[in-house]
DNA sequence: GCTATAGTTAGCTTCATGGCTAACCAATCA
DNA sequence: TGATTGGTTAGCCATGAAGCTAACTATAGC
């Protein structure tokens, strides 16, 4: 599943912090590479990790590629997020309605043993 | 960090479906066993990386050990999500602004074309 | 107290990930 | 055209993830 891929992609901080570069603007693979003590050919991994996972594209002109973010992606999921929020807030809505009901009944049986 | 783990645990289609029964309400162990042909000690696996990314919490009463979401730590990750659109969004403003201003330039170079 | 139920531990495979080096290709630039 | 720059390929290693079985522990129910 893309799910699968998109996550695994981010759930590592090389790569987060590549996303977070291109968030900023495209990048050549030299430009995202300065910021890492890490040889070329590992971070041309990570490139092609995010590559695939849909969240960076690429092209190359000349011997220099650039980089760019697919926002899309990222969205992705975002909206996967707010569905699952979306269920447990029904469901916590749902539990406020039902301990006001207890609420209540308690008012009541509490009137009962009063008026006994 | 602890992003690596939250992405990392959502990274499978297995939790990510615990998860997403997790967020209808609590559930034990067999419960969330149930709609998957895995081994038992497999599952637990996936129920253990899900409560070291802080996704998940459990207690056992009895023999019984009920699983529940942390929704904070979902909303970790909304967080992260939402700094990343920020940034894009303002870059893409930006961008915006800066075509403007070019669509502007070449009408007055057209009008100064017109005029000679 | 015995049996069935609910989890747990241990230990084993297999495959993917993250890192490296070394060697290589292709476009610029002097 | 020959050197430099920017990226790529290939191949190696160590670690960790995902699955399994088998055997074990501990509670509930009869």
């Amino acid at each position: 599943m893309q799910l699968d891929h998109i996550f695994g992609a981010l759930s590592d901080a090389t790569r987060r912090a590549i996303v977070m570069q291109l968030c900023a603007g495209e990048a050549s693979v030299g430009e995202l590479a300065k910021p890492f003590e890490m040889a070329l050919p590992s971070l041309m991994k990570h490139i092609r990790i995010l590559e695939s996972s849909g969240l960076v594209s690429s092209q190359k002109n000349g011997r220099v590629r650039t980089c760019s973010l697919q926002t899309e992606t990222l969205a992705t999921i975002e909206v996967w997020l707010a569905a699952q929020r979306e269920i447990w807030e029904q469901r916590l809505d749902r539990l406020e309605i039902y301990v006001e009901k207890l609420k209540e009944e308690e008012k009541s049986n509490a009137r009962q043993r009063k008026s006994k």
